[in-house]
DNA sequence: TTGATATGACTCCAGAGTAAGTTACCACGA
DNA sequence: TCGTGGTAACTTACTCTGGAGTCATATCAA
């Protein structure tokens, strides 16, 4: 990801116990997102993401330079994920509820076996800083929110920009709490949520959408 | 409230500052919601709330004994109201969208004036004493929208209990998301933002509900 | 020897909570 | 109308702890 030993970060390098700096740094990373998820950004001590990682808290700082700045490397990652995700479904030449659904299948997708990233993406308790960062991505996830709302809405000859404002705010906490919800179930394979949200939109719409071929 | 100089507690009584004890508690209480609320629990310090009082940091622990205690009564008088609202609500001769309505329409009403009581019930930084205390408010507006929603299911011949349970939380994230889209456009009345769920309900259900009388 | 990796043992500070004293007011007796 | 003591309200000036961040030093590959 970053750029010296590109080629072949597993090899041994040097340094006291031979972990190559991009590989330690990955380890880190994957450390964090989960201690981060598990307890939130406040509740989580550098000393505990050490421990875990049967490092020592100094390095952690070499590394990342400050707690703040360990968190928002996690964000970052998970963010840029989630959301490529969402854009490239955007792209998609799908609309409608269809559309909506072919979003939340690609994000179970993304998110199957890396829960921790939803949970990093949606912690309250983030610093200033990753709020920014933060609010950039959901800027983006918005202007594409707005895009399937307002054809909505003008379908039904609601032309108020306030009511756009409110209705996508509501289909975005509709998508984090199905998100959430398959979170919390970790049991539930992201195709079994899928059709879970394709049945429930079907009942709150009275429509039944055509089945998802993506 | 309490029990003493019930009768007049705003007269003088005694003390260093002649405020009375019931006075000084409505008094911190009002004070604690509101920083609460701006901060959350955790980015809040207690003597932030003595400084905005007017008083020391002492006496808030003689009157409250920990921050915590003093957060879990702000959280109690809060939840207290907007559970109370609700519940007077279900106990209506209404169902459906229309109940929905009524819901939303009561908890504008009673949050009115009082935003900081939204931001308490929701502040994701509570310590566990009080997500206990809102786990089992929680738990008692659960029990009213599973019905809700479980109407709604039965009548569409859905009978998974995990459907049931993801749509609830959609529901209940749905109902927030509209709450707090109000309590972020102060100049929006009650009244206005209930025609607007109204108008909104419409749009997405294809349903025009009948306009409400309470 | 040099330079990167790594750590033990610190410093430092914000903020929760407390001990001990201070002030104002009241109710009484002389 | 003075004490004088009782008591509730209130404050100053602390202690103590968790946790962020740093420094001097150690280990190892080349």
């Amino acid at each position: 990801m970053t750029s010296a030993t590109s080629a072949n970060a597993s090899a041994r390098r040097s340094g006291t116990k031979g972990v190559a700096r991009a590989d330690r740094e990955q380890q880190i990373l994957d450390v964090a997102g989960q201690v981060f998820a598990e307890h939130g950004f406040t509740a989580t001590s550098v000393a505990d993401i050490a421990d875990r990682a049967g490092i020592s808290k100094p390095l952690i700082y070499n590394y990342f330079g400050s707690k703040e700045g360990l968190f928002e490397r996690c964000l970052q990652v998970a963010s840029e994920l989630l959301v490529a995700e969402i854009e490239r479904t955007a792209q998609l030449d799908v609309v409608g509820i269809d559309r909506a659904l072919a979003t939340l299948d690609g994000v179970f997708k993304v998110l199957a076996g890396r829960p921790w990233m939803w949970r990093i993406a949606n912690d309250p308790t983030a610093p200033e800083i990753g709020l920014a960062l933060l609010g950039s991505y959901r800027r983006r996830l918005e202007d594409i929110a707005i895009v399937g709302v307002g054809q909505l809405l003008t379908l039904a000859g609601d032309h108020d920009p306030l009511d756009l404002e409110a209705l996508t705010a509501v289909w975005s906490s509709v998508f984090s709490a199905l998100v959430t919800w398959w979170i919390e179930h970790p049991d539930v394979t992201p195709e079994e949520m899928t059709s879970r949200c394709s049945r429930l939109f079907g009942v709150v719409f009275g429509v039944v959408p055509k089945p998802s071929g993506a």
